[in-house]
RNA sequence: UCCCUUGUAGCUCAGCGGUAGAGCAGCCGGCUGUUAACCGGCGGGUCGUAGGUUCGAAUCCUACCGGGGGAGCCA
């Protein structure tokens, strides 16, 4: 007898053969025909498996009447086509072997929905429901088509140190790595910490980004990108941020920044559709639960070429809006929430790529243009999630990088080995960093970024 | 970090100065090829914490703690 994915089991075609199936209990229904239904569920599919199990089983009062909202069981029998509504299959139990039962006195879940800030105090039981399966097959497919989408076009899959000597990133504030002890540290004779005597004798930090790393990687072997944790000490609160996220990190020798905003277009472009392909019936629920225009957006996304809009030309046509934001708008300024949400919800109607932004507001390393005003810098922004990918053409001509280091209060010493790729063989290059979390958000329409990753991270947030 | 908002039963919420409520869940009973099943009954709360105002506070005020939303920082 084949243990079967419920996924598989409510395929019409599989009525008729003789099946086990192991999951948990998301319904009992009794009736007093002589029968109980069970709702059956192993995270496979969003949908469930109905069970039902004839009073004549010998263990029937013992064990399948006391079996509640989230027990475990396996249950044996045939496969046959349901008469009833919802479902096309169902499983005729010959045998029904109960592994664990859930007190339901006690069992946080139960069938009716509990709200998402409450399914947050409970992040062990939360992929149990129906949404949190639904966003971890999702974001399951997101991972999938990255790696797909790259490599298929030749990317090679590269790993980053999560531990960085870096001193400044440039990319805000960084958790300290040390095993010296907080209360006592060694210290030297003019009283400050003797980082010297820490676990890697200097100070370390978690990355913030794998990127100046990346580079290093793309300037010998082509086209390379990196997927993997990130990490950002910031006292951020907001629906978009996490202390802890991953990130996709391509990075590309020969590129130019429009190279670069091709290959951000048609990856975007790739995740929609492989969502909209493979991940039908979550984003059936995304449409009916959480967001009836999930579909639209992720249709435009697929179909639809982002739009590109300098920041130049973007801060014309805010100054020309007429709207009155709160933020007022001028050339030189970082574009604020409310404009980045004019643009991409109001004035396009779908994602935008902004480029070449002054250079003031943008990191050192970001390619200088011939009017010496702005960088060949690219956001691309998607509407409600805002800014999904940041990314740029790199400054490759070694005078120019040191000379924008040193306006940016950094010390071209402590970049020797990242100026060193300058320095032999330099060529251009770009890449961009990708947000996982916000992409999922962006696919499932879920609007808070703690509820698309199993267990978030973030100021006074480290359950679990 | 700042602004706004909120904290009442296991969950979702109502009550907003006069003796704590509903739906769901739970327990008991009934009914049913059911599918957020249905019908009847029962149990369940130091109204976030600590002060204050008042004859009287879940309700008004203050502080603190927790949640949510917005802003900044960014992915």
């Amino acid at each position: 007898m084949d243990w079967l994915p419920v996924v598989k089991a409510r395929r019409a075609e599989s009525a008729g053969s003789h099946v086990e199936i192991r999951g948990w209990v998301r319904t009992r229904r009794d009736s007093k025909g002589g029968f109980s239904f069970l709702e059956i569920n192993d995270g496979s599919c969003l949908g469930n498996l109905q069970v039902v199990v004839p009073a004549s089983l010998s263990n029937y009062t013992t064990d399948v009447l006391r079996l509640s909202v989230g027990a475990s069981a396996i249950v044996r029998g045939e496969l046959k086509a349901s008469p009833g509504k919802g479902q096309s299959t169902e499983l005729a139990a010959t045998e029904v072997v109960v592994l664990g039962l859930a007190d339901p006195a006690t069992y946080p879940l139960q069938k009716k929905g509990a709200s998402l800030e409450f399914l947050r105090t409970i992040a062990h039981l939360r992929p149990r429901t129906n949404t949190f399966g639904a966003v971890s097959r999702v974001r399951n497919q997101v991972c999938a088509s990255i790696h797909a989408f790259f490599q298929e076009r030749g990317f090679l899959y590269v790993n980053t140190p999560i531990i960085t000597a870096s001193d400044c990133e440039g990319a805000g504030q960084m958790f300290r790595v040390t095993t010296l002890d907080p209360d006592k540290p060694p210290r030297l004779p003019n009283g400050t910490i003797d980082h010297s005597q820490d676990f890697f004798g200097k100070q370390t930090h978690l990355t913030v980004s794998g990127q100046l790393e990346g580079e290093t990687l793309a300037c010998a072997l082509g086209r390379i990108y990196t997927f993997g944790p990130t990490f950002r000490a910031e006292n951020s609160n907001t629906t978009r941020h996490l202390s802890e996220f991953w990130m996709v990190e391509p990075e590309v020798a020969f590129f130019q920044l429009e190279d670069n905003m091709d290959l951000a277009e048609a990856f975007l472009r790739r995740l929609a559709t492989d969502a909209l392909n493979n991940c039908q019936e979550d984003i059936d629920f995304f449409v009916e639960r959480v967001d009836p225009h999930v579909r639209t957006t992720l249709t435009a996304l697929a179909e639809q070429p982002f739009a590109r809009i300098s920041y130049t030309e973007a801060v014309a046509k805010l100054e020309a809006s007429g709207e009155a934001f709160e933020h007022p708008v001028k050339w030189g300024i970082d574009l604020q929430s409310e404009h980045e949400r004019w643009l991409t919800e109001k004035h396009v109607g779908r994602p935008a790529i902004v480029h070449d932004y002054p250079k003031e507001i943008k990191a050192f390393y970001m390619r200088l243009s011939d009017d010496g005003r702005t960088v060949r810098a690219m956001d691309v922004l998607a509407p409600r999630v805002g800014e999904i990918i940041g990314g740029s053409q790199r400054e490759e001509r070694l005078p120019v990088l040191e000379e924008r280091m040193r306006a940016s209060g950094l010390e071209p010493e402590a970049y020797s080995w990242y100026l060193d790729l300058r320095r032999y063989g330099t060529v251009p290059h770009a890449g961009f960093g990708l947000g996982l979390e916000r992409a999922v958000q962006m696919i499932t329409g879920m609007t808070n970024i703690r509820d698309v990753i199993p267990f978030p991270r973030a100021p006074r947030l480290a359950d679990f």
